[in-house]
Parts: C-alpha cells; structure tokens; sequence
DNA sequence: GCCAATACCGAATTTTATTCGCTTAAAGCA
DNA sequence: TGCTTTAAGCGAATAAAATTCGGTATTGGC
C-alpha cells in the first residue's frame, strides 16, 4: 500500500482494535482471513501512518471515584488572544478537567468535569475554575445517566 | 490483596496503563522497580476486579474523516418514561453519535456527534436527529478547537 | 513461637510479536 | 504477448512477551 488509502483490511483490522486493543495478531488474522505476519504488517502501518494514534486502557470511572460527571459551559468576558489562551492555559491544569473544547455560539468554551460527587464539583467550582481571571458565566449540568459513551469511531 | 482497594503499585500501573496500554509487563516492572510476574498479576487482577474496563485503539479521527465534533442539547416534549426510552434507544443506533447523556437542568439530552464536516451534520440533523419524535427543539455547537481531550483519569 | 494468608520473585513454559526470504498477482510497457 | 517492476501476502525461523508455578519472606492472629 502505497500511502494513506485505506483498503477492506484496513478498516476490519481498526473496526476491531477500537473495541478490544488486546486481540492478538492471531485472533485478528483467523476472523480476517489473512496469515499473522500480514495483519502484524498492516497493523504496523497503521500505527505509523497515524490512524492508531494510541492504545490506552479505559476505567471504570465509578470504581476510581470518579462518579459525577459534568458539562460546565464557560463565557469569558471578551475574546482577545491573551484572555483565550490564558483561560485554555489554565484550565487544562486542573485534574478535574477530562475535556476542555472552544465552541461557536452563545458561550466559549465547554469542559467535560469528572469528580467523585457534588460537594467535590461544588469545591472544584469554588476553588478552581471559578478563581480564573476573565469568566463572566459558567453554566454547569450534570449527567443523569449515560445511554452512550464510545470511543470507536463506525467506519 | 483481598479485595478492591489499590495500593501505590496499583496506582501508578493505572496511571501508566491510561497513557499507554501496549507497555509491556517488563517495561512496567522496570518503572516500578518490581519483578515481571508481580505486574503481571496485578494487571490481571485490575482487570478482573473492572478496574481496567478495557483496551481500546485511539484512532486520529481527522484522518478517518471525522472533524467535526458537535455537541447537541435536546428538550423533548414530555418526559415519561415512554418517551425519554424511545428517544435514547433510538439515537443510539445513528453512527454520528459517540455519546448520549440524560442530563439536569434546561435540556434534557446531550450528544456528541461526529461527522465529517457541517454539510454533513447538516444532513444528519435533517434526515436523523430531526426524524425522532416528541423533541421540542435541538441547539447545536461547534467545537472550534481542542485544547484538551483525555480519557486517562488523574490518579 | 506457630500457623495461615498474602505479596513477591525467578525460572520454565507457552504464546505472541517480529523478521526475512520467497511466491504470487497486478500494472506498465515495448 | 511477453517482460519487468512493484507491492501484497505468506510460512517458517527467531526474538520477545505473557503466563504458569513452586518456593521464599513478611505480616498478623492466636
């Protein structure tokens, strides 16, 4: 394969990976129907070509106490360069932030909070996001319960 | 070790796994100055107890033609349970959505959806999302940048 | 002091990953 | 058509990793 295009093989090999990372290359080749070293090969190229950026093991949240899950959408009070790359800056530090993206429409930014319950948000909000400079509003809701939640992209 | 609770080693095995789950045991062992079958039987373990849920291939999702990331606040027009199953049963199976959460607050569902580009959200707000009944009204937004995605909890 | 339980380890074994040389199929071209 | 080049695919050999197992050391209870 020359470069970037990705044939049947390909798109089996990472349909199977993005759900169980731990299938050996022997598992992969007998449901492909191809031998150990082609797959081994393909899987390689993969990887290097940047369509496997990594491969990392998913917890379970509730038994590392990390059961409240929240959206907190941040506006800031005006939008030059510095205000936006400092609030980034600093709010990425915080070990409560699991995602932190900057959205078009009516707010800036939208972060993704995990902590063990509603007193640690309550602290978290207090304490942390809400002593950086420039926030006009921060607008938090909490998940009820999760229908979906996948990492696996359907190709 | 009887039962659920982690000690150091544990930690900083989850803490490692996290970032990169294709560290072998001997590199592992290596990190945490203990022998290889130690870590093996402690990975075991984290695994057995549901500690590690499972190990999943990260793809780039730009490359798999997936750069846009929305996310989509629902209001539906009641909430009995009727209505709030069929609606998550139902925008489940769409490919476009990675997640789906009942949430508090103003709205009731929040998706995140992944498509290629706005034309085809477009498409998947009109011909999918749109379909579903008994919702009141869908706001959509955008993310424009990515400061911080992760799925490794801090430990 | 003795016993039981558990964490830990090294070494042996099994399984997997990785390498390499060969074969086959396809594409380009005279 | 027949020749050449290129790349995918494969099996077998080798290297590396996972897994198993028996034994030691430590700890806590009695």
């Amino acid at each position: 394969m020359i470069n970037s295009e990705l044939d049947t093989t390909d798109i089996e090999i990472l349909k199977l990976l993005q759900r169980d990372a731990s299938l050996t290359n022997k598992e992969i080749s007998f449901k492909l129907h191809k031998s150990i070293a082609t797959i081994h090969e393909r899987v390689k190229r993969l990887k290097e070509q940047g369509y496997i950026q990594r491969v990392v093991a998913i917890l379970n949240r509730k038994k590392i106490n990390r059961s409240l899950i929240a959206f907190s959408q941040v506006l800031l009070n005006d939008h030059t360069a510095d205000t936006l790359n400092t609030f980034e800056q600093e709010v990425i530090k915080f070990d409560e932030v699991m995602e932190c993206f900057q959205m078009t429409g009516t707010f800036d930014f939208i972060l993704r909070i995990a902590t063990s319950d509603m007193e640690a948000y309550h602290s978290f909000y207090r304490n942390k996001l809400a002593t950086l400079p420039n926030i006009t509003t921060v607008q938090s809701f909490f998940v009820l319960s999760e229908t979906k939640s996948d990492t696996a992209y359907p190709l």
